[in-house]
DNA sequence: CTGAAAGCGCTTACAG
DNA sequence: CTGAAAGCGCTTACAG
């Protein structure tokens, strides 16, 4: 093969005949330069298959054009779709993606952030990761701009696109009591993660609105086999319940496919309800009542938000909570007047 | 906030007494520096918040330690797991990875790879993604190794990573001839891919053993909606067949929802057999007997062959193919001496 | 519009 | 073991 060799702007300058200054211009948008010269020095470049340095310019720019995106677990899918969307959005505005996968493990973040820093990324999204305020304080001093997707922090200072979780939560008690359910339960989110709280305290409010309260509650942790086990308990008692409320679509699917296991059907036996609507909720084999969240509105909302952090380090943290409309499928039993989404 | 300053090398050796070069020493291992120096560094070091900064480490030494990852769809949850895995893999060596979402649209792949390139990574991982020669041809000319993930591209002389795809398709064969099916359709994967065809053709193989043949073949273009479409055809014809082996298990999901959907019941009427085993195949509402890609090994294979690719430049393509176990579940009858996986 | 020069924050021979 | 100096490949005032 032949040997490697690094085109640099001196390289072009010289087969140019211009000053290496000269070649950074062109490739500089809106710096002056001739269009003789720009002529010349394209030319130049094309033939020796030039592009400038990304890690030189960022040096003397300051700006590296890198975003951290830390996330944690990918067997959800609603992240692998966030991940998508958050890529393509960042690429359109000419920005790279570092991505770093978190386990949870003590002190895992702390290490992560360390790194994301000495890579001088110019901001950070977290999705569904929590943060220590150590972590958050380290940041501030870079000055970092953060922003959460998918999760709140009350209180920290930092900023946050979600969906209206605790609204959700209330449509969908309205929702299960208009289809006539008595005896509502609710495996909910991790409750150590504001989504998980505030889905449940909105399903906790909605009920109350007619007087009721909800049956039993379950932490599914958001883990497949935690829901499950859940689901199994509350369906064994003396008087089960007539409808879940789960608090995202991963877990939902999961307590689908143990009640399948334990003969019952779904919604004659008991109605479910998710939260996130994945794709896989519209497929077949679930056909799954859930809660949508906009994720294009989200994705778009995280960037915007980060992008206007990066570019006015006074801006204040946001706290972007984005509506979330009720999707009616097949799971869940309905009230008379239930024809349409977005209650 | 207080104002974010940038602490160097030089601040730190200001506080503790030294020269920038010593400072320097300290953080990078295996240089020589006095136990009583690094000790004064690293305290003021800490003191001040100081870390290396990457960019300007990677500019000098000529490594940046980032790799390329390039994905397409993530809808297809065999990707996902795969970048999971990838990227554990890869932080535990000191890798960072730059993620890029390709959308197949033309050109798309060669301006990402100007942009990688720009970025000094120092290898790229494609995963199902297809490459034209130019744009191998140009990280050739770069010098840069590149790993393709569950794809091949034969001739090419590139490395790549795969399951042993055609193996995996004459076991599905041997395993539904055994099982007694009679007329054994395919839906295949894209067969502009190196994955599609070699299953495929593995299939034809397997089935001429017995002196038989596929019933019908349709390329599902690891498309749900184009699967489901044939799997509809295939079942309204005249004499349907017994059994269908899907090129991969996103389409088998899919298949199998438009089966349900016909009033149809697997495997009573047809036999499904996947290829993939993503986590959702051993989930109740599938249960789907499929071919194991074994991803950790892949993932290791694929690592593997980067790095050494990365230290010995002079190093040759490689093709790492791993052998893929049937793993039998419920979605396909069995054979009488069929009870255990592996055949 | 253009070139010479300074400098981003490091690593790494080179002397001592 | 340690410091002064060169240099990685750029951008950007500064003169002209």
């Amino acid at each position: 093969m032949s040997t490697p060799i690094k085109i640099t702007s001196m390289d072009v300058a010289r087969m140019a005949g211009v000053s290496q200054s000269a070649v950074s211009r062109v490739f500089t948008p809106g710096a002056s330069v001739a269009p003789a010269t720009a002529a010349k020095v394209r030319a130049a470049a094309k033939a020796l298959g030039y592009r400038p340095n990304s890690l030189a310019r960022a040096m003397i720019t300051g700006k590296s054009r890198m975003i951290g995106l830390v996330v944690a677990y990918l067997d959800n899918q609603f992240y692998p779709v966030a991940i998508e969307k958050l890529s393509h959005a960042l690429q359109a505005e000419g920005y790279h993606v570092l991505l770093f996968m978190a386990s949870n493990t003590q002190g895992e973040m702390e290490r992560l952030m360390e790194d994301l820093l000495a890579y001088q990324v110019d901001g950070i999204i977290t999705a569904s990761v929590a943060i220590s305020n150590d972590v958050t304080r380290r940041c501030a001093d870079a000055g970092i701009p953060l922003v959460m997707f998918n999760r709140g922090q009350p209180g920290a200072g930092l900023s946050s696109v979600t969906s209206a979780n605790a609204l959700g939560g209330r449509k969908v008690a309205r929702f299960l009591v208009a289809g006539g359910h008595r005896r509502i339960a609710h495996i909910s989110g991790w409750q150590g993660s504001s989504t998980g709280q505030d889905r449940a305290r909105g399903l906790r409010e909605g009920l109350a609105e007619a007087g009721m309260e909800p049956d039993t509650v379950i932490d599914g942790m958001y883990d497949r086999d935690t829901a499950a086990a859940a689901a199994r308990r509350m369906m064994q008692a003396a008087s089960p319940p007539d409808a879940i409320f789960v608090g995202n679509d991963h877990m939902a699917f999961a307590v689908m496919d143990a009640l399948r296991d334990m003969g019952l059907r779904v919604p004659r036996d008991v109605s479910i309800v998710g939260y996130d609507d994945v794709p896989m909720a519209a497929w077949g084999a679930y056909d799954l009542t859930t809660v949508r969240q906009p994720l294009l509105r989200m994705v778009d909302a995280t960037v915007e938000t980060l992008l206007s952090q990066i570019n006015d380090p006074a801006r204040a943290a946001q706290n972007v909570e984005i509506d979330a409309p009720l999707i009616l499928r097949g799971s869940a039993r309905r009230g008379e007047g239930d024809d349409d989404a977005g209650l």
